[in-house]
DNA sequence: ATCATTTTTTAGATTCATCTAAATTTTTAT
DNA sequence: ATAAAAATTTAGATGAATCTAAAAAATGAT
């Protein structure tokens, strides 16, 4: 059984090793951790005696194949407990992720199944993010420009496709920013211009910015 | 802010002082914590100096305000957990509890406060046990007859008023013991005798049964 | 290629929560 | 009232998770 601060450093490990197979270092870890290398070190001998990760001194770590698993139950549970927060609770993005760091390290097989039955299995959290299944498995991260999608569908806003300094400008204006919540509400046949529902505001929007802007599908 | 171990010290010292006023002992103390009485000494000694509680050597303890106020809130969030897995994630009465004893010790007033009222305040557990309201305070335990019960009333067996053994015996026969989920499904205008569901169960029973048991109310 | 800088590890402490074994205090039984 | 038994506390250890300071290894700039 792991402890909290055992699985912490595992669901890091996970986080910061986006890049791939490549091993996490050392500072990188006690940065995201808030804690200092030495202690770090520490943890991670303990964590490669029990083959939770594959460490080497000097090099960095990445998680084993246990490692991963645990991981990825640990972001399955606070990703479903961010879904429970927003949709049942109505707390807003930025009030769940404090709650869902102590809920995730909740042990009960029984109450995470259930309560992804309860929320009707969510494949994303609030913020986009895919939400591992029963058996663990991360459904694709399929970004998608916001002209591809259709009316009702739902996405968060993950990033641009012209970074250009007066897209940039565009998007600030209308106060589309990362983690934006965006709803299609409707598509003029005309030209595909868009009406949008963007945290709630509803803004009208061209083919264009559309079809340069990177959502999350939500729905 | 209080460790886990240190609101499970206070929730304990709680329940076992029902015995109102009455100091707690050591040995009680260590035998419902499931530790050693030289444990329980070493962590009276670290809560008596926070002022958590009134501790004297060798003659045990009591809560002071702070204490109970936070063993209060303790118990407050464990009931409402309760109430939350039995009535949307179907568990059992059985099932709750360990989880519970997790759930009690997340940090946030908001998600308290949330969870409240997404089950609309309710005023007792699942074991109809009374949840302490948003300003802690404890609705009296209502302890009924099951005779002043009407029909559709719910409510948990807790004691006997007759507790003869030709009493007990057919309770037994009836597999009503204490805990038991009972409601009332209907009353015989002829002699007051009940129809009730025992468990699930349903279940005959005389008037003079329904006279000399006591239920804790839980609608 | 080597030396300065940066990163990482080791060594030694600290705090929390627990333990066992020994000492002390309280209770109880004669 | 006093001795035996029971309860409680103290003393000394241990393991987890952290820290600071010092040592060691890796990196990178000339």
């Amino acid at each position: 059984m792991l402890s909290h601060s055992e699985e912490n450093y595992l669901k890091a490990i996970f986080h910061l090793r986006s890049n791939e197979g490549q091993a996490v270092s050392t500072t990188e870890l006690a940065d995201h951790l808030n804690t200092k290398p030495s202690s770090v070190t520490d943890m991670l001998q303990r964590l490669s005696s029990n083959h939770w990760v594959d460490y080497r001194k000097y090099k960095g770590v990445i998680l084993s194949q246990n490692g991963e698993q645990a991981a990825l139950k640990i972001i399955r549970k606070h990703r479903l407990w961010e879904v429970f927060l927003v949709e049942h609770l109505n707390f807003n993005w930025d009030e769940v992720h404090e709650v869902a760091e102590q809920l995730e390290h909740i042990q009960s097989e029984q109450l995470t199944a259930a309560l992804d039955r309860f929320l009707n299995f969510p494949k994303y959290d609030p913020h986009g993010d895919p939400i591992p299944d029963a058996t663990l498995q991360l459904s694709k991260r399929t970004k998608k420009l916001l002209s591809n999608f259709k009316r009702e569908e739902c996405g968060v806003c993950i990033g641009v496709k012209d970074s250009s300094a007066d897209f940039l400008k565009v998007l600030d204006r209308l106060a589309i920013s990362l983690g934006s919540a965006i709803q299609v509400i409707d598509i003029e046949e005309f030209d595909q211009s868009m009406w949008i529902s963007v945290d709630g505001e509803q803004k009208y929007i061209s083919t264009k910015i559309a079809s340069n802007l990177y959502l999350k599908p939500t729905t």
